[in-house]
DNA sequence: TTGATATTGATAAAATTATATCGATAAAAA
DNA sequence: TTTTTATCGATATAATTTTATCAATATCAA
């Protein structure tokens, strides 16, 4: 009984493999076609050893000793492990200023996901289409998810509507949740629910500069 | 010889503030006077003894057994260690749509931020004003940056302008920069780099669903 | 063809982060 | 007043993640 199989890997690495891609297509542009876990590990300012293990989890084609990985191969394999080869469909909720920025992004299209609708409260947006997607009011949200097996739920609606909305996401039957609102998310347990939260990186940049004053006199 | 001393904190736990913030500042409104460090782990579905050490670590006043912690005096803490009572200043470059985003999100004064600047280089923008900030030409960053003391530089231009820009902010003093290009930027040891990179918590979703659907099968 | 070497994958060690345990104690209940 | 109990801070253990080490080997230069 052949279960099927799906690699882990750590958060952390998944986290890095963007980061990978992005450097691998500049070479590939460049037309350099191998290249090494140290070369990586330098330009990214990475530890070498960690660039290995990182590719060693997504690919399994081997490395060559003196040469280092394919470029094209390597770049096919971390795609594949992304997904980026096959389309996960998306609906953001919230069509204020990050909304629409969101779906105005460039990138989502390479990365393997599309947003096929969007919702709103303020009726004013309704039929509204941002960027070819349409605005629809957020009554009709959960049986849009439904019908359409929608995975992925993009929140960007003010902190107080958030639980609301990520609820309805969820009774559409919505798998996994993008939350911009600065607030937690109560969901079930098979859920997942990723944060972003601008708050927090700020914690991390105004941290640093609090510990260089300080330093500093 | 005082050393300034500046306590430190992992990277993790520096990014659990804000959401221990936000809680607190919503029982507040509640009119909740004491919290334990167990209830703010269960809500928050976080480990009790992490909450316990996140606290100690920014605050000095104790809890009490039974009762916990003064929910006033912990949110006074916890904005003070993340320094949301003086204020960074910051530009950011890149007036497109993300760059507009951010320009009107609300958050930042209660964060402790403040976007003095915006810098594009398409001449059609500037003097524009975006939620009060004006628009200027790339040309006036290094010079500005230097002026006024920035500290903090927010980019949010097409990848392959961003070290040009990264460059730039940092001859002109910027010593954190917050970068929302999917590209990798070579600094000086001694200047921080936030990558808010979409790519990456897109990883995590597309991931999750990716195992999920594996499981199912 | 031979020897030197950079890189590989694998394994081991170190560092960091998260969680469990425990005695002490303030507050509530008996 | 005494007992029970929830929470505290502190310390110990476990888990995870990062980094170091090493034998094997493909490539390159002599």
């Amino acid at each position: 009984m052949l279960k099927n199989q799906v690699k882990t890997i750590s958060k952390q690495a998944l986290q890095r493999l963007p980061f990978y891609l992005n450097y691998l297509k500049k070479k590939q542009e460049e037309g350099i076609k191998n290249i090494s876990s140290p070369m990586i590990a330098m330009e990214l300012d990475l530890n070498e050893v960690q660039v290995r293990k990182d590719i060693a989890s997504v690919s399994k084609r081997d490395g060559r000793p003196k040469t280092g990985h394919n470029v094209d191969l390597l770049i096919d394999d971390i795609e594949t492990f992304l997904g980026y080869n096959n389309v996960d469909r998306a609906v953001i909720v919230g069509a204020g200023q990050l909304g629409r920025a969101l779906l105005h992004y460039k990138g989502f299209e390479n990365y393997g996901l599309e947003i096929i609708a969007a919702f709103d409260s303020n009726p004013a947006l309704f039929n509204q289409e941002i960027n070819g997607v349409k605005v629809a009011s957020i009554d009709k949200l959960e049986d849009l998810v439904d019908r359409l097996k929608v995975h992925i739920g993009i929140i960007t609606v003010p902190a107080q509507y958030a639980q609301e909305v990520c609820d309805k996401m969820i009774k559409g039957g919505v798998l996994a949740i993008w939350n911009f609102a600065p607030v937690h998310l109560n969901v079930p347990e098979n859920i997942l629910v990723h944060n972003e939260n601008m708050a927090s990186s700020l914690a991390v940049l105004s941290r640093h500069l609090k510990e260089k004053m300080a330093t500093k006199k």
